[in-house]
DNA sequence: GTGAAAGCGCTAACAA
DNA sequence: TTGTTAGCGCTTTCAC
């Protein structure tokens, strides 16, 4: 179909960039006003069968794409959410990011995306850059949700915002449920992390071991890995054991595996190692490989995400498997909820499950080695 | 600061949804008219002093957020870059777009994000999707660039776009170079294929390595996996050896081992196996695993792309590292230059390595195992 | 069922 | 240096 359009005004338009068609040219087209257009491709819904079909015709053949831009600025509202993450690097939130980004496509709006590399500095400037764009609402990860500026503006704005990760709860200030921002609680999309904290070290504790550390990475200060100490130590306090504090491990690949030389020769020697995030637990198994400890012979192993790479080790690792893509897709749903003007039924909380790999088994001298895949119980 | 904000026509608007200032809004509480509001956020030029600072004590008291959906409508530019990548649940997508992020965030560029699940009938959808939005310009990663009817569109609609991971040539057809659309080639960011893949089979052979499989996966139909493909024709061309068609590896894990299976007791039996992507390498050394076979004692396993996670496996993994962040980065670097009028260069391509790691031995009976990361010879 | 007109927030001529 | 005005593409009253 060749398309044959209004001339613009005839300035020496460069070629490289030749100007999408209107709704005026499509109504000229059709003959019928703007309004008719408009109507036509929105609901549909006042416009006789012939017009519509006329209209069709004329955007087809001039190819006609609708300018969001436009339709937004007089509409108020985007069609885009805001993704704000820590960082596309770890497997967990690219994967995070996958589901939100599957929702959001299925509910025909768009991703706007930003990272703020672990920098709580960057919050700031990256959601603004954000709300500048006026997305609709925002899926967030935040460094800690108690105490964030950023979450405090977006409260005071009301703007609809989702936490992914971040696992937010009432705060009980004397004596009462504090609610955050006038009159909306945080939101938030995670597992039950203290819980399954709680259910690893259980089961490390049911292989026999008695001697267990845990290691905590350079963000040992987000609220998520607080959780999951506070699990640990729920575990071990049930079972009588003493929970020293989590090692909290250098950045640097061999210092990590020094610090590791240290926790392993220390007396007594821990038998396992439950790591806060699965990547932890590769670098750790990778340092005690130079350290010549064998896992799950000589210490057992366990992490915390269950990203689809840990299946693949051998042996597969043990870890709590988050349903990090779940995660992502629930935030988007809730939060597509919130902007319906539907109540928001609070945070989700969604289920986690142990997957009992190879890299957890009973220390030395002891039986019953665990290999299959089960789910937790939720008890409590 | 209070803010006083003039009565907006007096609708019982809900609590839910406060409207943010406008530059009228900052004029006025300025005392100054719209121009000067806007002159004094942008390129504050023309504007005394004096009245920048009454502007801009205004704005700050009013907490004004410029809206860039109205800019853009003005403007006619977005300051946004779409990104279309096939998934984002492998990592070498997710890096590349976190450094595809980080470039435009630097440059004062947000990001919009669609993926095509690998799916090529996703691919008009979701760039469609781009284009209403009037991104700016695009990033993408595409099936085969060669045929592409998104290809064919962008370059009808003069639309600037980069690919990335897609190896791009001038086509010749009747001894003529051919281009593609009216004016531009087809400009892309990757490593060259087919070398780095030569080189990694080269190292092979260098090992002593006399058979050698090349592993492929589902998307064994993409540009890269046959130009990867090529390179291990060379290099077992160049030696005179036998290079036999890829192994095309099933889906389902039972049936990759199965047919993994096959493939190793074979006669001859390949002492390599060369996979084309870190990804393939991992569930071929697991299902290599579930076969009793040792890596690199039994045989040796070879991959492609550097993802981070191969480092801490033990042993490390043998494979051919491209700078996927950098990939990303360039691109958006490349795209900038087009929108700014500049003339592009041409297509991009970035240095890869081999990294040396442990799966790859010299075969049985063989001697010089080679454990330390070079970097290869850019010879041809 | 359809059209005319106003206006979303902003910038860029053109005047003063 | 500053203000006035037009208009980007679209939706949506309000008339007819």
């Amino acid at each position: 179909m060749p398309k044959s359009r209004p001339v613009q005004g005839l300035t020496a338009t460069p070629p490289t960039q030749q100007p999408a068609a209107t709704v005026r040219e499509v109504a000229a087209a059709a003959g019928v006003s703007l309004a008719t257009v408009s109507r036509t491709m929105n609901g549909g819904a006042q416009v006789s069968t012939a017009t519509a079909q006329a209209v069709r015709e004329a955007a087809a053949a001039l190819g006609f794409r609708p300018n969001l831009v436009g339709r937004r600025l007089r509409a108020g509202r985007s069609h885009t959410i805001g993704v704000m993450l820590p960082t596309l690097q770890h497997p967990v939130f690219a994967e995070c990011l996958s589901g939100i980004e599957q929702s959001a496509q299925s509910h025909g709006q768009v991703v706007a995306l930003t990272t703020t590399q672990y920098d709580p500095a960057n919050e700031e400037a990256a959601s603004e850059r954000l709300l500048e764009n006026r997305v609709d609402g925002l899926v967030l990860t935040v460094a800690d949700w108690r105490r964030s500026p950023l979450l405090d503006k977006l409260d005071r704005e009301h703007m609809p915002y989702v936490l992914v990760f971040n696992q937010t709860g009432l705060v009980r200030s004397g004596g009462r449920a504090a609610k955050y921002g006038p009159g909306a609680a945080r939101v938030s999309v995670s597992v039950d992390n203290r819980l399954a904290a709680r259910h690893m070290v259980e089961h490390l504790i049911e292989l026999g071991h008695r001697h267990i550390r845990m290691i905590a990475g350079q963000f040992s200060q987000s609220d998520r890995a607080r959780l999951r100490h506070r699990g640990y130590e729920d575990a071990m306090g049930n079972a009588g054991l003493q929970a020293p504090p989590a090692v909290q491990l250098p950045f640097n690949t061999t210092e990590a595996a020094a610090a590791l030389h240290e926790v392993v020769t220390a007396h007594p020697a821990p038998t396992a190692l439950f790591c806060s995030s699965d990547h932890l637990a590769l670098v750790v198994m990778h340092s005690l490989g130079r350290l010549g400890r064998r896992v799950p012979q000589d210490v057992s192993v366990a992490g915390f995400d269950g990203v689809a790479i840990g299946d693949l080790l051998t042996p597969p690792l043990t870890t709590v498997v988050q349903p990090v893509v779940e995660i992502g897709r629930t935030a988007v749903q809730m939060l597509h909820q919130r902007l319906s003007g539907q109540h928001m039924l609070g945070s989700a909380t969604l289920h986690h499950s142990l997957k009992k790999g190879g890299t957890a088994a009973s220390p030395r001298g002891q039986s019953v080695p665990a290999q299959c895949e089960s789910h937790p119980r939720r008890s409590d």
